[in-house]
DNA sequence: CCCGCCGCCAACCGTTCGGTTGACGCGCTG
DNA sequence: CAGCGCGTCAACCGAACGGTTGGCGGCGGG
């Protein structure tokens, strides 16, 4: 496996820099080039057809961008590792590549040698950040998990817990040995404080709100 | 506010590391020490007392963790920013860090250099990440954001959406245009498929499995 | 010192849930 | 064309829910 070379599929609609980045392959003894488009549902197809070990791909391309591939290739199981390229620099995208199983998500302005290093790395199975991307990505992170949160009190957060396990209100009285009347005072001033009226509603957005795991 | 030095307070209780972080922070002309602590919860109260532009801090303490104190530092509103040093590479540590808002999170491996450029880094209201955390923390991004999702048949993902909004069964027949029977054989089938057998539960893994925003 | 928040409990009522079983038509795939 | 998954619907029951109103004790801050 380590002896191979690794496959290589390119995906973009800049006929400059894709060529660039043919010739930068076609330089690397340990990399080829298997095909190369500058259409993002072509580039699907090509992946289906020839499996590469990596798809690099641009973010930006007409027909099919390259989040919706990464989700593609992931849905339907195939085992091309897809490498995200990007000309700008926009963290959300980049969260929500990796999220969708990307193996890399790396600029434009990384010069041959950096990229080819993305790439091999791909190849051994790394996922591939590109620093410029990550303080963005961290400030990402903390959107995601740090929105105000109503703070609850000790009690009202277990019971909470115990709600999006499934438990009932007695259920949940038996385990905090509590009567299941405070349960279901607990259970209503967490309603009022999450803003809902229903266990449904209240898991779902004390989850959005991170204040459950 | 650019021409003033940073204050900087040091939290680490390895001592032979202190010194060395103390020596480097003191040949930097732009950095200022304010304050060096080797236990956890004597560094928070330092940064009530001094409220520094950075903590630099150890995750690993005795008296309370780095993680920990960055979460005290956010609930309290204080401004010093709380930078952690880390001396293994643990992602999911990592990623809850950022999580809880730290302004980095480096490895104890960098050099002097380094770990100054990353605390004036931080003093610029950047969020800092060392590299070799990078990948790790892509893993964690996609552990959380894609578990193997069972898929929903469209009419189950639509039921599930508004059972999330905390709509009684006949409310969702409605909106759906569904007779209310139609709508519980949906519930039904979500339960199966999320092994579950309540609205609440439902919710909770769906969003776990991240079926649900 | 008193107010407010937290935690605890009670009882009642109509509404909704969850479980179960069975049925029919549709479209896709083998 | 047979089978399967999907979507649609029905009816029944006991269990649980959500709303409401009220009361009691403790504790901490204004």
């Amino acid at each position: 496996m380590s002896g191979r070379r690794l496959t290589i599929l390119i995906a973009d609609d800049h006929p400059v820099y894709r060529q660039g980045l043919e010739r930068a392959i076609g330089e690397r003894p340990d990399l080829e080039l298997v095909g190369s488009t500058a259409d993002g549902r072509e580039a699907l197809e090509r992946i289906h057809e020839l499996e590469p070990d990596i798809a690099v791909v641009d973010v930006r391309m007409p027909g099919l961008d390259g989040l919706k591939i990464v989700g593609a290739v992931q849905r339907d199981g195939l085992r091309t590792k897809v490498m995200l390229l990007t000309g700008y620099e926009d963290s959300t995208a980049a969260y929500k590549a990796l999220a969708e199983g990307a193996a890399g998500y790396v600029s434009k302005a990384s010069d041959h040698t950096e990229l080819c290093e993305s790439i091999v790395a791909a190849g051994r199975g790394e996922t591939v950040i590109a620093p410029q991307f990550a303080a963005g990505i961290a400030t990402e992170i903390q959107l995601r998990e740090t929105s105000e949160r109503p703070a609850l009190t000790g009690r009202e957060g277990e019971v909470l817990r115990l709600l999006a396990e499934g438990r009932t209100a007695a259920r949940i009285g038996e385990e905090l040995h509590l009567s299941e009347a405070t349960v279901k005072t607990h259970l209503h001033n967490l309603y009022d404080k999450l803003g809902v009226s229903d266990r449904a509603a209240a898991v779902a957005t004390a989850m959005r709100w991170g204040l459950l795991e």
